[in-house]
DNA sequence: ACCTGAACACCGTTCAAGT
DNA sequence: ACCTGAACACCGTTCAAGT
């Protein structure tokens, strides 16, 4: 007993992102993601590639705790109730969350968020090359605003402006589907 | 002769940003800078305080290139103009670029871009806190779009779908901003 | 006033060696 | 199979010393 193995990635990353969100990125490093395990810098690499591997986890890991909302909501209400989860995310994860603006949308976790987005735009009544737009459109909006809401962009002000710019940022986008839509359905 | 400064806080940030354009932010170390500048990296510690204030004032030399267009101009041409010369100075400068949606925007060079966008949302009729919540919404919108564009975000889409997706994003804006400059110009 | 040499604590990473 | 010790090249930063 005790000769199996003591870490594994997934220990790896939670450390690792625990560390991120009580010390800042910088606090990410082998050593105390290695100290918090109970053992040396060196056994991490057994288990991921490197560093920029270990951080692409990491981020990697932040789109995995988000929500997919329920199936059964109206469309509209499935794009909102995503909406807060990812500023949700961001409020957790202030350090890590930026992160996700510097890379590319091709991993598993992103396709997965990406699919779920799309689906409501099509229920929604756009088709296939006009959801994928407004997904990408829509992705940048949100991740850049709770990106900037993370970082301290918008510091100085209070919760309560922040939040009611989010309500208006969400009634354009939303006015803005309903225009999209309404052109797709009636092809006059 | 030979005894006034050899270098200077501009020299050493114009260094940062050169090597950080052709090797990335992880390549802008101390030693790399001091290097580039025919010096010992302690000597830049005269210039400036340390590596977060070198950044600092990288990312602050961003903003700085960034043209604000006539004043001649009308109103929503030089926002269009301003989107543009974001998204210019992001692919310039594609790895330092996305550190602007990690910091305050009360540095003196972003107050100096805030109040010419302000000004304009002004002369487009909207009200002082309208114009102050519009631009908060647009730059974080237009930042994003750019980070995303520079962070690779997009890649696998070639330019001219991305170049369509900002002219979405364009049309967006303009009628959102049309909708909330007729609400205030007829207050019912 | 400005730059350097020497030194310190800390990085990421490798490789052979232990169990 | 999994972890460690020792070693390497490289970080940021300080401080006293040189000119």
């Amino acid at each position: 007993m005790g000769r199996r193995p003591r870490i594994d990635p997934a220990s790896i990353v939670a450390a690792s992102l625990a560390i991120a969100d009580q010390r800042g990125l910088a606090a990410v490093t082998m050593q105390a993601v290695a100290d918090r395990l109970g053992v040396t810098p060196m056994a991490l690499y057994r288990h991921v590639d490197d560093k920029a591997d270990l951080l692409d986890r990491v981020v990697e890991a932040l789109l995995t705790e988000l929500p997919l909302p329920s199936a059964d909501l109206p469309w509209d209400q499935r794009l909102r109730a995503l909406g807060q989860a990812v500023r949700a995310i961001a409020r957790r994860h202030p350090h890590v969350f930026p992160l996700l603006l510097q890379r590319p949308a091709t991993t598993p976790e992103s396709r997965r968020v990406r699919d779920a987005v799309v689906a409501s735009l099509i229920e929604a009544g756009l088709d296939d090359e006009a959801a994928r737009r407004a997904e990408r459109l829509l992705s940048t909006i949100i991740l850049g605003f709770a990106a900037s809401e993370a970082g301290g962009r918008f510091r100085g002000h209070n919760k309560r402006v922040i939040d009611e710019d989010f309500a208006c940022l969400e009634e354009l986008i939303a006015s803005a589907l309903q225009h999209a839509t309404a052109a797709s359905k009636r092809p006059s």
